[in-house]
This record gives structure tokens, sequence and C-alpha cells, in this order.
RNA sequence: GGGGAGGUACCGAAGCGGUCAAACGGGGCAGACUGUAAAUCUGUUGGCUUACGCCUUCACAGGUUCGAAUCCUGUCCUCCCCA
């Protein structure tokens, strides 16, 4: 497949960027690369620690997979190295280090699921253990000489952090290194990430004129705010939607972000095209509900499919809007004739962790059998045999319960 | 190397011998409301228990005391100032 002219290019690559450094180099290296039909290496790393992606990864894999598309050569780095000794980047606490064995196992994990966006037979992966790992104390030394400690603490986090009186290992300032050595190592041309990214890129592309490349440049994308519309998207601040989610889920998530959200989450995680992408925008602030469903089905079908997508609707319509019971869901086997405390079966098909949990879920009416309220924590009953009984516990937990 | 300040529940942060399972804020969960799993308001937020009560928890390990998150000793960790 031919590399397409700069002009068509530039167009696919600048959607959802939030910063290119620097422009006019990466014009260069397009016109290059479609003088010589020879690709660009586009870089993107990835931090194997926790292996379920979500939305705000997909920002910049589906960055990665416009290059593939244009014809580049695109390397997913698994920072197997970095993680294996805990990076604490965009935090403010060291990560625990994690075992070989752990990182081998989430890095495939985490491809299993990029897959999803990437082109996986397009995709080369490398460990940067690699070549990370054979690097002596000497080497290492010699690499840190290449940079200074002025520059380093310019860095956002570790200002801030330095302000706060917070910890900083003297590890740390390793990382931004052991990054850039990667984009060193590789010959990169692009290296991608999202703008939290941004100095570790700058690093790289340090490092590349230090040591004679041509230096990358560094594309960014914004960060992917979560569903609760304050903080990016991040598991730790559950505020996620996971890729490998259920529809149901995705489509109800989706739906709880808040509506100044919604363009923003057409432009970043969604396919759709630029003139559609003008209405919606307009269509976001006029007509938040249905654009929402909108974006909530357009997403759900991405990695799930029209049918799903649909059937994902109406569960929603039927839940939360009619506060209905929804078609599937799952069943529970109970020992018929007996009495049954509620806290017990609650407990039992895990609606809760504990009985002090299931009581105040009760106490606050928030557990029905067959719809109708129950308000005595204490509360007993039997099934015949035969016999089932609808147990809803909180908003979204439904459970068939039938006696045998 | 010397001097000082700290480590409290998911997070931030009070408490400084009993009335502390531990104020307050954030987050979470639930209820009401809603186009919405948004916003807002209300309630709730260690475990076992119908309850009385009991058990585990305030960095870790010991100790003093009828009684400790609070006092003492040691250990580990963090920050600040000086060298």
């Amino acid at each position: 497949m031919p590399i397409p002219t700069v002009e068509k290019q530039l167009k696919v690559i600048k959607r959802g960027t939030v910063e290119i450094v620097p422009m006019d180099e990466l014009v260069e290296k397009l016109k290059k690369s479609y003088q010589n039909q020879k690709p660009l290496r586009i870089k993107l790393g990835c931090d194997p620690t926790r292996p379920d992606l979500h939305l705000g990864h997909s920002v910049i894999l589906r960055k990665m997979r416009q290059f593939q598309d244009l014809g580049h050569h695109t390397i997913l780095i698994i920072g197997d190295f970095t993680a294996m000794i805990g990076d604490p980047s965009g935090a403010n606490k060291t990560r625990p280090a994690l075992s070989r064995q752990e990182v081998v196992e989430n890095g495939k994990s985490y491809f299993e699921q990029a897959s999803k966006i990437l082109d996986p037979d397009k995709t080369e992966i490398v460990y940067n253990s690699e070549w990370l790992s054979p690097m002596s104390f000497e080497d290492v030394i010699r690499l840190a000489s290449h940079y200074t400690v002025a520059r380093m603490i310019e860095r956002d986090d570790f200002t801030k952090r330095y302000q706060n009186n917070d910890t900083i290992s003297l590890h740390e300032f390793l990382y931004p290194l052991a990054q850039g050595q990667d984009s060193v190592h590789l010959k990169s041309d692009i290296e991608l990430g999202g703008i939290d990214q941004k100095f570790n890129l700058l690093v790289g592309r340090h490092l590349q004129k230090e040591f004679d490349q041509s230096p990358q440049v560094c594309l960014m994308t914004p960060l992917l705010i979560g569903t609760d519309g304050n903080q990016k998207m991040s598991k730790s601040y559950d505020n996620y939607i996971g890729i490998d989610e259920t529809p149901e889920d995705m489509y109800g998530k989706t739906l709880s972000i808040p509506d100044n959200l919604i363009y923003p989450y057409f432009e970043l995680v969604t396919d759709v095209d630029e003139e559609a992408l003008r209405l919606l925008k307009e269509k976001a602030t006029s007509d938040p509900r249905n654009t929402k469903h909108e974006l909530a089905w357009t997403i759900t079908n991405m990695y799930h499919g029209v049918e799903k997508a649909d059937q994902a609707r109406s569960h929603f319509e039927k839940t939360v809007v009619k506060k209905d019971v929804p078609d599937d869901i799952p069943e529970f086997a109970i020992v018929s004739g007996e009495h049954h405390r509620i806290l017990d079966i609650m407990k039992s098909v895990n609606f809760v962790a504990s009985n002090g949990e299931g009581r105040r879920l009760v106490t606050q009416g928030g557990v029905t059998l067959n719809g109708e309220k129950i308000t005595d924590p204490q509360h007993e009953f039997a099934l015949d045999s035969g016999k089932e009984v609808i147990l809803k516990v909180g908003k979204r937990k439904f459970g068939r319960l039938i006696a045998k």
C-alpha cells in the first residue's frame, strides 16, 4: 500500500492531537517518506502494570492505528524493564515493582486488548528489557551525563512534588532517560504519547540529538477526561470505560459523562468523519440527550457491534429510564422450601461484601424482591420448588433466584 | 554527621490517657429527583450480631496503666534546616 501524500496524511494525523513538536520537522519527515515511499518508524510505549485498557488508552492507540493505515512502521514497546522497577511518573507515589512473570503476562494481555484497536499484523512488539537490561552501571552513568538536574526538575510533576516536600527517589530521574534510550535504540521518527508524557518524549528527542540521530517528532494527544468529568480517565480514579466491558456497562457509563464531554469523546474515541463531527459539535449542546445516546451507541458499536449496541440501548431504556427489570439477568439456585435470610442470599450471590453492607442497603431502601421494597434487614422468605423471585440490590444488581 | 517535624480508615486531615470504630472534607454506596449511571438534596461509609455486646484497626515490635491512636522504649519509613 503506497504512502499517501503529505497533505492527506497531515489531515489524519492532526485530528485529536494537542501538540506536535516540532511541526515543521514532521512535515519534513513526511515529505521524505512520501518521496522515497519509505515508512516512518512510529514508537509508542506502554506500561504493562495495569493491563485493563480503557477509552483513555484508546485515544493514543487509535492514533497509532492511523499511522498503520497510512503505511508507516509502528513499534509498540512493552516497558517491561521499567515496570519491573516501578515507574512513579504521573502519580505522586512510587508504584510497586512487578515480578518478571507478572510483567510478561500483563504485556501479553495488553497486546491482546490493544489488538481491538491496532492491526496486530502491522505492529512490531518489543520489550525494552532487551536493550536496557544489558546496560552496565557505566553505561547508565554515561547516559545520565547527557541530561542536567535543572532540566530534570523542570518536569511538572517533579516540581510539584518537590514543592510539596514529597519524596522523589533518585531512580525516578532515570525513567525519562530509560524511555529516551528506547527512542535512541529504535531510531524512532515519531513518538506518540499523552500530553502528560510530553517531558519524557522530549527527553527522547534530546538524547537522539546527543547521539547524532535525527530527533523524533513528539506527537501528543489530550488526556481523555473520565466519566466523573474532572479527572483524566484512569482505573485508579474509577472513572473509566474499559474496552473489555460489557455492552450494557459501556453504554450506561458513557451516558454518565457530563454533557460538555460529548464532543471531545466523539472527536477522540470514535471514527465519525470530520463533517459529522462538525454537526455533532452543535448538536451536543442543542440536544444533549440524544447526542449522548448516539455517542454511547457509537462507542458500544465499535467494540461490540451493531446488535449488542442496540441491545445495550434497550437495556438502558428499560432499567434506568423505566426502572424495569432487564432481560438478561444472572440466575441463582436456592434451596426450595427453606427460609432464607435476605442478608445471606445477597452475600452468597456476591451482591454485597458483608452483612453490614447488606443491612445498610436494606435500611436505605435499596433492596427489592419482585419489585417490593424490603425494609427489614431480618427479612426471610421461602420459595416452593420451581418458583422464582427477582432480587434487585442497589441500582444495577439484578438476580433471578430460582428454588430447586 | 548534627538539630527539628511527622507516619491516623479508600484519599486528605483532626484527635494527643477513658465519653474513639475515631471529628471534618473528598471519594464510594444508597434514596429522592432527573433526559441521564449528570447536577442537586438526604442518608450512609471496619467485621460479627435483631439487639445488649463482642472482635480487628490509628507505621511495626514491645512496655507502662484498671484502661492507649493518645505516655515510654526500640525498629522501619518520610519531610525540613544545618554540615
